[in-house]
DNA sequence: ATCTTAAACTAACGTTTGTTAGTTAATTTT
DNA sequence: AAAATTAACTAACAAACGTTAGTTTAAGAT
């Protein structure tokens, strides 16, 4: 069940070709290329291609819901658990990259885990929905539409994976708070 | 070269499954089946497979250019001008929500339009930034990272073609104030 | 020295892919 | 009425796809 270092080498390399073209144009003779291999070793170490994907995606959206899921029982402001949001974010992408990429545009191709990765998605996005509603309802946050806070704040971090490789001379704290400020309190002075 | 109703049609309906399940994983049959004929017939309409994306992508990408000259030459305030942006955005994105998930995707399966549609972007992304940065000059916007705020901005306008079609109670006009409201002046209270 | 295992290989499989060629039927133009 | 055009069709192609089977090679364990 856990993986051996070969295997996360693939899964590795795939990622870094799922990015660049996405899950469906990237074929296991890609991938076998990139490693030095032919696409027929894979299969020593894989089950299949499916695999690769599936062990991307879900172990990033478990991190991000085990990560909200801590954030959540901690006692602190709704405004200080969104700064704790946004960091997780910030370091979850930074440390993956490439595997964000998938999690973000190739979920759709999951097949087993499909069910399990929607669930997931829809109990991140319910839980950060829910320290909106209460930083309502506790004059911290502004008496907006939630969802559209949510989905405006939810994308500038669903892309931080385009961006953190363009801007390395950023390190990850201070793009955390630089972003806060930027999604917390706007750009207009 | 201009496309006949029934190219518009076929156009039409692949940019659903594009948006479904990313170009690469749609085949000629399926989009044929969608339209209830066999694969071969749509190429009494269409050059190939790859015109159907560069059309898709190629329009919308000189709509957003189009805009984005107009604004500038405007004589408006810098918060203005991000206004109208937005509004651009919400406007293009709502008419098309299906082509917008290609033009975000699916440009890197782009070939003998690919350095056009690159150009294309870089311009509308310094339109853009120059936009911020002469808010930061005039005072109107604060002295933060340009890029980050740029990013923040634009990832969220991006993500609009996957959220418009899950609020249709909200109108565009609607839609493009309360957004406005989030990306310049925060959501904190 | 023999046995076992790990990880590569070659060869091939049955499908699916985008696309072409040639045909047919219906409609429009002359 | 004849000719030309449009838009569908069937059939087939070569290439590429994910994957399986069986083999080879080298290192580690007995």
């Amino acid at each position: 069940m856990n993986p051996t270092p070969r295997k996360l080498e693939i899964i590795a390399i795939a990622s870094a070709l799922f990015k660049e073209k996405g899950y469906s144009a990237v074929t296991m003779r890609d991938i076998a290329k990139a490693m030095g291999i032919k696409a027929a070793s894979l299969y020593n170490h894989i089950k299949n291609k499916e695999e690769i994907l599936t062990f991307i995606i879900i172990s990033l959206a478990e991190e991000f819901i085990n990560g909200i899921d801590h954030i959540k029982k901690e006692n602190n402001s709704c405004v200080d658990k969104l700064k704790k949001i946004i960091a997780l974010h910030v370091d979850i992408s930074s440390n993956n990259t490439n595997g964000m990429a998938s999690l973000n545009n190739d979920w759709m191709h999951l097949k087993d885990q499909l069910d399990y990765y929607l669930t997931l998605r829809v109990n991140y996005e319910d839980s950060f929905r829910t320290i909106i509603i209460e930083g309502i309802k506790k004059n911290e946050i502004k008496s907006l539409n939630p969802d559209i806070m949510l989905f405006s704040t939810l994308s500038t971090l669903r892309s931080l994976y385009i961006w953190i490789p363009q801007k390395e001379d950023l390190d990850s704290s201070a793009l955390a708070t630089n972003l806060s400020e930027v999604l917390l309190k706007g750009i207009n002075k």
